[in-house]
RNA sequence: GCCGAAAUGGCGGAACUGGUAGACGCGACGGACUCAAAAUCCGUUUCUGGCGACAGAGUGUCGGUUCGAUUCCGACUUUCGGCACCA
């Protein structure tokens, strides 16, 4: 159906987007153009966009991502590549419990819904994707090797079962995600969230630390913020474990500490609430019970613990400090993490910053056993930062005895021997980074494969017994997961005995899926994870995703890829070579203030704004009924703030190249992107333009070939133009990322062409020549219109990504004379133009000359003058 | 709180390796075309002063290095992303 839009276009000179769209792709879907195998003749280029979730319609986050995707991957073919460029869908998660509460569906029946929409979506954006390739995380022929790779893991001892804590909610008896707990209670009930632990499945991430952080340093293509973020998230740190011993305790408490040299100034030691020795003192103790029982309460979210008051309780036991043999009080902390080392640290009340204000608080001794030369005096009511900086020279141990006058390194190698004489403690390197925790206590997740027999314990699903399929039509309440509720889907046997067993009823965490999908896309139908077609694709070469994924996501990534190594699948060390992350999609909020304090947001769409004498915007109205709205600010696109644009709409009312165009000029890729219709119009505009330039051009007569022997001064100057955009495109899109800067000199072109109105042959053959080399370098932009107008231009109907990208010719781009910026002490006075054969002593000479210049030099003495060929020339003066 | 980013005209952004700040687009204003409108085309558009040539100021704030700083260094402010069960 055509629409009112191209209608209008129609008449008004020919661009009708939907019409020119559905016809390229209809075109491409029959050459099958984007379908690949691996062809070893050519180098093979793996472009790769984060999976979607389907959520239910694309949003403009995902037309972003999969247009840097899709213009990274025409233009890589168009320089001769094998290019793979797959979609597929993370399928698994927690959206579609909620969408099958709400809707009374299945989660299975409302995701494959949601997949079928979105993928018509995507195919109408004109992706260049391989289809056969296609993944849905969700579906058993997939989650079945992530069963048989966990379960080989098991039996490689890279998979173990603990205790952990999870947010527990009491009045629906469930366990919550963090997202679920606001402000401390459950979202659904109301209730306040506790902690509780109970038992999950883990893989050892951790016996890949060290490897995860040297790796980064072979990754020059990722970006430093990145790489900096994971290294930090990894926290590799070398300190020492301390054993205090405990007045009437046969077991010694075992602290790590990378500050050694201030084990003088310890004067307590903090445990977590859920430290065994707290749970032992809080016996026949209801004030100690009452307190741990408070922390309790809350969210598990780093950031909330972060951020909570600081508060702690005497445990009322002794440790004994081994240096010096004095009685230290062992208290409870609600900020030590059992999670984290031994759930126990040593408090040094003077040398950091959190121990400092608990010691203040609790009225505990602060002890200076650090001092820096130069520094202020040492004030135990007031935090200095140079107290705990244990980096700074001139650092020395003081009121410490033995190791008095020792710098930082020496006294941790001083107490590194000793307690290592003593067998009290060992030098160790502690690590941030906790284990994976990959059980969920959900029904959408891939099963975990383990049987649990009582006589043979956790026993892995014999792989000949995979997959462990989720059973998808099912009546799901929310309160519990389906095959929890079910007392039939867990009954089996145990592989090992045969005797009664129950299976595991938790799920994996979707990271699960989507740290792996990657390699499915090299393997179609692969009997087994991947197969050797993977070696041939991998690593990806292009990896583009949201920054919001900058460590969970590419870490797991990461460390599954060399999961996969170690199996023997893959040869490669890391998944991805370059990645791109790019930023938010955005957009102004409106709202009105409802008479009960709340807040009615409107749809840009539905508002237009008001602007003063200046352009300034000073107000906006909504459009139904003209009374004024408030103006909210730009914040990322989202339902709560009703500020997302729908892309199906800009897609119907513009198409999709002026939506993919709009998307990629923007703002750079990895910053935020503020959408506003007013630049999609510009960017019809644009396109509309050269629609009309082109046909205008092929409508006054046939072209000969462009000589450049025989130019005149105007077409050389436009010809060279043409050349010095061709090198600047290849160059923005293939070094720089840069596309908003490759649209922008294209765009500048345009403007240069339709300036000219030369008719001569030659005048013509040069225009032929941009108009040719316009259409090719536009195609990963807006691929529909220059399959069009490539026929236009009489070049037959062609798959445009297998044309060659066109070729910078190096003489056209020959300067006769160059502009030179003149300064006189650094402030500009004027310009010269130069030959660009000119000396640096004649472009002095005529800098001098310049009128302005000059006059200004008039009574000045020269004291030095700077020329920078091609640039500039500062003479200093006075 | 911790880790990582960002800040430039009325707005989105450009300036790639320290060398003419504001390319390109939007908006606004003026004009052409039109009976009129839409569309299209042309021109102006950082601020202040000046008829003008031009002069002064200017890239979040404060300070530094340099002949020269949006770019490098130090301190700070604000906003955004992540913080392990949202994906």
């Amino acid at each position: 159906m055509q629409d009112t839009h191209d209608q209008n276009s129609r008449e008004q000179g020919g661009y009708a987007p939907s019409t020119v769209e559905i016809a390229a792709q209809r075109y491409w879907n029959e050459q099958r153009a984007f379908e690949v195998k691996e062809d070893a003749s050519k180098p093979k280029f793996y472009c790769l966009s984060m999976l979607p979730y389907p959520s239910g319609a694309l949003h403009m986050g995902h037309v972003r991502n999969y247009t840097i995707g899709d213009v990274i991957s025409r233009f890589q073919r168009m320089q001769g590549k094998n290019v793979l460029q797959p979609m597929g869908w993370d399928a698994f998660g927690l959206p579609a419990e909620n969408a099958a509460i709400k809707n009374r569906t299945a989660p299975a029946k409302w995701t494959y819904q949601n997949i079928e929409h979105m993928r018509e979506q995507l195919k109408r954006m004109g992706f260049a994707y391989d289809w056969t390739r296609e993944v849905t995380t969700c579906k058993p022929e997939y989650y079945r090797w992530e069963q048989q790779m966990f379960t080989r893991l098991m039996k490689k001892g890279l998979v173990y079962r603990k205790n952990s804590v999870v947010n527990w909610d009491p009045v629906d008896q469930t366990v919550l995600a963090n997202e679920q707990v606001i402000d401390g209670r459950g979202w659904r009930s109301g209730a306040l969230v506790e902690k509780r632990e109970i038992p999950q499945w883990f893989l050892k991430i951790t016996a890949y630390a060290q490897e995860l952080l040297d790796g980064l340093d072979r990754l020059p293509g990722w970006p430093d913020a990145v790489k900096t973020m994971q290294r930090n998230w990894l926290g590799r740190s070398e300190g020492l474990d301390i054993q205090f011993a405990v007045a009437g305790e046969a077991e010694p408490l075992t602290v790590f500490t990378t500050r050694p040299d201030t084990l003088m100034g310890v004067t307590f030691l903090s445990v977590a609430a859920e430290h065994p020795l707290a749970l032992k003192a809080s016996v026949g103790n209801a004030g100690l019970t009452a307190f741990i029982d408070e922390c309790r309460h809350g969210s598990t979210a780093e950031a909330d613990l972060e951020v909570q008051e600081k508060r702690g309780m005497d445990t009322g036991i002794r440790a004994i400090h081994p240096l010096t043999g004095d009685e230290v009080p062992v208290w409870v902390a609600n900020f030590v993490l059992m999670g984290y080392g031994t759930g126990a640290v040593m408090a040094v009340p003077g040398h950091d910053e959190r121990d400092h204000e608990f010691a203040n608080k609790y009225g505990l001794p602060i002890r200076q056993v650090i001092a820096v030369e130069g520094a202020s005096a040492f004030d135990p009511r007031t935090w200095h930062a140079w107290y705990g900086d244990k980096t700074l020279p001139g650092l020395t141990v003081v009121n410490s005895g033995e190791l008095d006058g020792k710098s930082y390194r020496e006294a941790f190698e001083h107490l590194a021997a000793l307690v290592q004489a003593r067998a009290i403690g060992d030098r160790r390197v502690n690590w941030r980074i906790r284990d994976w925790g990959v059980s969920r206590q959900r029904y959408w997740g891939c099963p975990i494969p383990v049987i649990y027999c009582p006589s043979c314990g956790a026993v892995p699903v014999p792989e000949d017994q995979l997959p462990v399929v989720l059973p998808e039509d099912v009546e799901f309440s929310g309160v519990q997961s389906p095959i929890k509720a079910d007392p039939e889907w867990r009954k089996t046997t145990c592989p090992t005995c045969g005797g009664a067993a129950e299976r595991e009823t938790d799920t994996f965490d979707t990271f699960m899926e989507s740290s792996w999908y990657y390699a499915r896309y090299t393997s179609p139908g692969a009997n087994a994870q991947v197969d050797g077609r993977a070696n041939y694709w991998l690593p990806v070469d292009q990896y583009i995703g949201g920054i919001e994924h900058a460590i969970l996501h590419l870490l797991y990534f990461r460390f599954y890829h060399k999961l996969l190594r170690d199996e023997g699948l893959v040869d490669c060390d890391e998944p991805a070579t370059n990645l791109l992350c790019q930023g938010m999609v955005i957009a102004e909020t409106y709202y009105r203030q409802e008479a009960d304090g709340s807040k009615t947001w409107f749809n840009p769409a539905d508002v237009d704004v008001q602007r003063d004498e200046r352009a300034r915007i000073v107000g906006a109205a909504l459009r139904a009924d003209g009374q004024p709205v408030v103006i909210g600010g730009v914040e990322k696109m989202a339902k709560s703030k009703n500020n997302g644009v729908d892309p199906q709409s800009m897609v119907d009312k513009y198409g999709a190249d002026t939506v993919r165009l709009f998307s990629m000029f923007a703002a750079p890729p990895d910053q935020s992107l503020e959408w506003n219709e007013a630049g999609v119009e510009g960017m019809a505009r644009f396109i509309k333009r050269l629609w009309r330039e082109i046909h205008a051009h092929v409508e006054a007569g046939t072209t000969v070939a462009t000589d450049p022997a025989i130019l005149d001064g105007a077409q050389k100057t436009l010809r060279r133009q043409l050349h010095e955009t061709i090198q600047k495109v290849g160059d923005d899109i293939g070094r720089r990322q840069s596309f908003n800067t490759a649209i922008a000199s294209l765009m500048e072109l345009l403007n240069a062409l339709g300036k000219s109105d030369d008719v001569s042959a030659q005048g013509r053959a040069v225009r032929h020549e941009a108009f040719t080399a316009m259409v090719l370098l536009l195609n990963p932009f807006t691929p529909h219109v220059s399959h069009a107008l490539w026929q236009v231009l009489g070049h037959g109907e062609r798959v445009l990504e297998d044309q060659p990208w066109p070729v910078v010719d190096t003489s056209a781009l020959v300067r006769d004379t160059l502009t030179l910026a003149v300064q006189v002490n650094g402030k500009l006075r004027g310009t010269i133009e130069v030959a660009a054969s000119a000396s640096k002593e004649e472009a002095e000479a005529l800098a001098r000359a310049e009128p302005n210049v000059a006059k200004l030099l008039e009574g000045q003495t020269v004291r030095k003058v700077i020329v920078v060929p091609g640039k500039i020339v500062n003479i200093v003066a006075g």
